[in-house]
DNA sequence: ACAACACTTAACATGATAGTTAACTATAGC
DNA sequence: GCTATAGTTAACTATCATGTTAAGTGTTGT
């Protein structure tokens, strides 16, 4: 009964993160970024079957990493260009700006065991926490 | 095999982009972007209960996105510092690799089908667009 | 035509996720 | 000591994910 809000904020990020969290689905990306593939030819590291293989395809495409096409009865993937741009985007954005906030801290705990501050430094770094209206 | 990108434990990869599949998650990361939060604090942009929440904080820690301290009865979440390194790693790294693939068979089609190749017709170094569509 | 091939779809079992409410632990403050 | 606060754990439910086998679709080759 629960009213699940509707999550449209970030569903793209949902399914991109999504399908990389599945190492044989990174394996196959992998093995695609040596250049297109068939089915087959992608479930032959696997010791799981063509189904599953099939559905992990799936899940890649819906996420954008891969596209299809079929030529004759062999369907082939291949990497999608843009497809990792986002969830790259996203994380090296933030991994940037928690480094720095580490770098500040460091920075700023190195001025507190080294004795007194400078001057034209700034004591705002503290990882302040805020208040609870 | 290919394995063109050092292989780290899979494991660790699962956890990390798993973790990353949730936009409750990644907007938690988001906000402790800004500096370590409590529970509580952490929760309040949500509609979700706080043992929903503290679950999602229980993933993130799992996949060392994120450490826990408490002080008195607060508990606090900051983030990792090396925590995206092997996710952000893993995804530029291919991108970077499949970018070049295709900024080469652009290059390719082009020579293709633009006839008799011209003195500067291979320097097109950028795909057309980067970002989210 | 028909058999082998390259997949995909269907149906199902099972485990992981994500949410809920209720009960519990532990600290803060009077 | 008592009560409110901060958060976790427990128990349960619903949905999603990943795998299986069996059957179906369409293509290739004799």
């Amino acid at each position: 009964m629960l009213s699940v809000v509707p999550k449209r904020t970030g569903e793209e990020l949902d399914l991109l993160f999504g399908a990389l969290a599945d190492a044989t689905r990174r394996g196959i990306v992998e093995q695609l970024a040596a250049g297109e593939a068939t089915v087959t030819e992608l479930a032959a590291p696997y010791s799981i079957s063509l189904p599953a293989i099939s559905r992990h395809l799936k899940v890649l495409e819906r996420a954008s990493i891969i596209t299809r096409s079929q030529q004759g009865r062999w369907r082939s993937a291949q990497l999608s260009p843009t497809s990792l741009a986002s969830a790259a985007t996203w994380l090296t954005l933030h991994e940037r700006l928690w480094a720095e906030r580490f770098d500040r801290l460091d920075d700023h705990l190195a001025r507190l065991t080294a004795g007194p501050p400078t001057l034209t430094e700034t004591e705002s770094q503290t990882p302040a926490k805020r208040g609870t209206p």
